[in-house]
DNA sequence: CATTTTTCAATCATAAACAATCAAAAATAA
DNA sequence: TTATTTTTGATTGTTTATGATTGAAAAATG
C-alpha cells in the first residue's frame, strides 16, 4: 500500500471513528506497526490529526492553546457517539430525513444494512450515503453554495411533499425561552419545516450548544427530542420540563 | 503503445483509483518501468498528477479538467468545440436547464461572467458550478448512485414546475426514425421534460452518436436542435429535413 | 508503591524504488 | 536506401521506505 494512500485510510477512519488505535491501523492498511507510527507522525506534523497513547485522535483544525485542543477533540467524539446514538434509534424500513452537518454526516456509518431510505437537503452527504448503499432522495432547490446544502422556497415546496419517520437534525443554539435556533434564515425555515414533517424529530447537539441562541428560530423546545451527551446535571433539570431530553452516556 | 495514449491511460486509471502503483501501470500499459518513470515525470512536471515514492497520486484539480482527462476519447477535442459554442449561446440574464454528462459538464467554464441561474439534475456539475459563481438550482429525486444524476417521479414532479430560456443536453443515439434516445430509462424521462420545458432546446453530440439508436426514447428530433461537429455532409443532408442541425467549425 | 504490560522512539538490515546512463530499437529525415 | 533523432528497455549504483528489534517511557495492574 503506498503512501498516500495509506494516510488517507487514516485519515477517512479517523472521521468516521474519531478515535483509532495503531492495531486497528495495521490491519486496515496491512503494513507494520512502524509504518503506522512513522504515518501517524507525519500526519501529525502536517496537523491532519493528533497522536494519543496507542493510537490517534481527531483534531480541529483551530491552532489555539492545548486545552482548547483537547477541548475540541472531545467535542468531536462527543458527536461520535451521539452520531452513533441516533444512527442505533433507525430501524429497517424507516424513511428518515438527514439534515446537512457534521453530527448528522457521523450518523451514515451507523445506518449499514438496514433498509432504509433517506431523504436529505445535504449535497455533502451524498458520497457517505452512496458509499454505504443507502437510498437517498435528494430535495430539490437553491444550491447554497458555501454549506452545499439546498434551501430556499423551492426546497420548502419540494420538502413538504415527504412525510418522515424520524426526523434528524444539527442544532446551533439551544436555550429555554429562544427554542432552537440557528444562524441562516433559510436553512432555519428548512430545519423547522423537516420538524413538522414527523412525530419523531430530533436535535443531536454537544453540550456546547446549550443555553445558546442564534439568529433565526427554527422551532419551540417542545416540538423535538434532544439528544446530547456529557451534560451538567441542572441544565437536564433545566430543559426537561420544556422538553424530551436524551442523554448518551459513554 | 504511443507515448501521448499511455499517458492518457495513466491520467485515466489515476481518475479511478486516485494512488496506482508503477506496477500496476506497467502491466496497464505493457511497457518497461523506465518508460512509466519517465511518463510519471513529464505528467508531473505538466501538474497533472503527483508522483509518489512507488507510484504517482492525483493532485487537486479543477473539477471541469479532472473529468475532460477521465473520458480518453479522443473526442474530447471535439466536444470541448461543441460546449463552448454551446456555453456562448446563452445570455446575460437566462435561466437554462443542464442535463447530466461530460459534454454539458464542459459548458460550465464558458458560462462564466453572465448572470444567469442553472437548473440541473447533475450532482457532478455543482463543484464546476460553484467554481465559477453561477447561481444554481438542483432539482429534488431519487439519487442514482452511479451516476450521480437524479431521477424518478420526484424528479419529474419537481422539474415540471421550471421554464428554461433555453435547454442543453447530451445524447446517446441520434436516428432518423428513432429519434433521441438514451440508455437509462429513468434518464429518458428526465430529458424529455427538459425538452419539452423551453422553446429552445439543444442537443450537444459528437458525430459518433450519429445513426446510433439506444434503449429508451427521448423525443423526436424535430423538438430539438441539434449541435455537432465534423460531420459527414450527407448526414447532415439527412437530418437537416427533420430538424434544425447546427455544424460547430473549427 | 512496585510490578507488569503496553506503547513508544531509535536503530538497523533489507528490500524496494529511484535517477542516471547507455545501447538497441523505432521513428523520422535526407 | 542511409543517416539522424527519438524513444525505449536494461543496467548501474544510490536513495528511500519498510519491518523487526531494542531499551526506554508510559499506562495499567495488583
Amino acid at each position: 500500500m503506498l503512501t498516500p494512500e495509506r494516510h488517507r485510510k487514516i485519515i477517512e477512519v479517523l472521521g468516521e471513528k474519531s478515535v483509532v488505535t495503531i492495531q486497528e491501523l495495521v490491519e486496515a492498511t496491512s503494513s507494520s506497526e512502524s509504518t503506522i507510527r512513522r504515518d501517524l507522525s507525519q500526519l501529525q506534523k502536517e496537523k491532519k490529526l493528533k497522536r494519543v497513547h496507542g493510537g490517534a485522535s481527531l483534531t480541529h483544525q483551530k491552532s489555539e492553546e492545548l486545552s482548547v485542543f483537547e477541548k475540541s477533540d472531545r467535542n468531536s467524539l462527543e458527536k461520535q457517539r451521539i452520531a452513533q446514538y441516533a444512527g442505533d434509534l433507525v430501524e429497517t424500513g424507516d424513511c428518515i430525513y438527514l439534515d446537512a452537518g457534521t453530527t448528522t454526516l457521523k450518523m451514515i456509518p451507523h445506518l449499514k444494512d438496514r433498509e432504509i431510505t433517506v431523504v436529505t437537503n445535504a449535497i455533502s452527504h451524498l458520497e457517505a450515503l452512496s458509499e454505504h448503499e443507502i437510498k437517498t432522495y435528494l430535495i430539490g432547490g437553491l444550491v447554497k453554495s458555501k454549506t452545499k446544502a439546498l434551501v430556499g422556497s423551492s426546497a420548502i415546496k419540494n420538502l413538504s411533499s415527504y412525510r418522515f419517520d424520524k426526523v434528524f437534525l444539527g442544532m446551533n443554539g439551544i436555550h429555554i425561552e429562544a427554542g432552537f435556533t440557528t444562524p441562516d434564515p433559510e436553512e432555519a425555515a428548512v430545519k423547522g419545516l423537516a420538524i413538522s414533517l414527523s412525530q419523531n424529530a430530533f436535535i443531536l447537539a454537544d453540550h456546547t450548544k446549550f443555553n445558546e441562541t442564534s439568529f433565526s428560530k427554527v422551532a419551540d423546545l417542545s416540538e423535538a427530542i434532544i439528544i446530547t451527551n456529557e451534560i451538567d446535571d441542572d441544565v437536564i433539570y433545566d430543559f426537561q420540563d420544556k422538553t424530551e431530553i436524551r442523554v448518551v452516556t459513554p
